[in-house]
DNA sequence: CGGATTTGACCCGCGC
DNA sequence: GCGCGGGTCAAATCCG
């Protein structure tokens, strides 16, 4: 079905309509504004343009992974390789406050791998995920199934966000720890669909994480929610405090030169811990130019753009690349 | 022994 | 209403 749901639901679906390519991939907003906007091609976003995607893909360089950005952009955390991000929500999700984190829109991630296209998904979709069935809801002790919880009121789901990443890896770290609690064979594919739910106490975050099998170097990791803790296993030391701090971005760098001076001023400090991210010694080895060499990295890094790029124009500095003029 | 994973059953929404 | 498929539960099992 090729509906329009399906249309930004099925990552594969950029990747089959060269909409996400190389060169000019969409950017989804799910802003109120909607429809008007809830497509934005990146114009001038050469990502062939070697100045240009260093310029970004340096600055995360290896070095951050998505959790880290994220925390930064005010976005959900999630796993590796990230390039692009799409929204399929039309309408501004609102939900998936978990707490701080309530900035909307943007999304940027980096990662590990080759991460192809990141696509959030919408939360149209059932949500009866939203409570656990059968718990503690006292009177059914025998909870399996047959309590029938009396219609809960719809209730919008959790943003989401799905990543396509090269890797070998099925579940990639991401600094989360996550418990596995649930598999699926993925219709029309030999591949199953891992459900992965975030150990730490009251965060709903969720995660699946499915191999395409169009193209079964490629993993899909899908996030919902968005974590209202800290990241246990990663950034340590002055970047991690940085980023997950949520002021900030609410601070001296908002509506500032951004990306280039906050990255400048990021990518170093992160570098020096780099022997000490978990992720970095895992799969953040970096190629910012994707070519026939994969054989000496397994892993390749890139990252993804904030989902809400035109949040991301105003404040990039007229100099960066690649950014448009109004 | 406690936490994580596996896996079959069940629930629920959706399309026909 | 029925069947299908996605998502979740929870008992069993594994593992450190």
């Amino acid at each position: 079905m090729a509906n329009e749901k399906d249309r930004y639901y099925d990552p594969f679906y950029y990747n089959h309509h060269e909409q996400l390519n190389h060169s000019s991939f969409p950017f989804f907003r799910d802003e109120d504004d909607n429809n008007n906007n809830s497509t934005q091609n990146l114009q001038g976003f050469d990502h062939n343009n070697p100045s240009l995607r260093t310029s970004f893909t340096d600055c995360l360089h290896g070095s951050m992974d998505y959790n880290t950005l994220s925390r930064a952009f005010d976005l959900s955390c999630s796993s590796s390789e990230v390039i692009s991000s799409i929204d399929e929500n039309p309408k501004k999700p609102s939900a998936g406050d978990c707490g701080n984190q309530s900035t909307p829109n943007s999304s940027v991630s980096s990662s590990s791998n080759e991460a192809e296209a990141v696509i959030e998904e919408d939360s149209t979709k059932s949500q009866k995920d939203k409570q656990p069935k059968g718990c503690e809801d006292g009177d059914h002790e025998k909870p399996k199934k047959e309590n029938k919880p009396k219609k809960k009121e719809k209730q919008p789901r959790e943003p989401r966000f799905a990543f396509l990443t090269k890797s070998e890896i099925d579940h990639l770290e991401d600094g989360y720890r996550w418990r596995k609690y649930g598999q699926k064979a993925v219709k029309n594919s030999p591949y199953p669909r891992s459900y992965y739910r975030c150990t730490s106490q009251k965060c709903g975050v969720k995660k699946r994480v499915e191999r395409s099998f169009q193209d079964p170097s490629i993993v899909i990791t899908t996030y919902e929610g968005q974590h209202n803790h800290h990241c246990p296993a990663t950034l340590r030391g002055s970047a991690a405090s940085m980023l997950s701090s949520p002021s900030f971005f609410g601070s001296s760098y908002m509506g500032s030169s951004l990306p280039q001076d906050f990255l400048a001023q990021l990518l170093p400090t992160y570098s020096q811990n780099e022997h000490q991210n978990p992720m970095f010694h895992q799969n953040l080895s970096l190629n910012l130019h994707p070519q026939p060499q994969q054989h000496q990295h397994q892993h390749q890094q890139q990252f993804q753009l904030p989902r809400d790029y035109g949040l991301l124009q105003d404040l990039l500095p007229s100099s960066f690349p690649g950014k448009q003029e109004p």
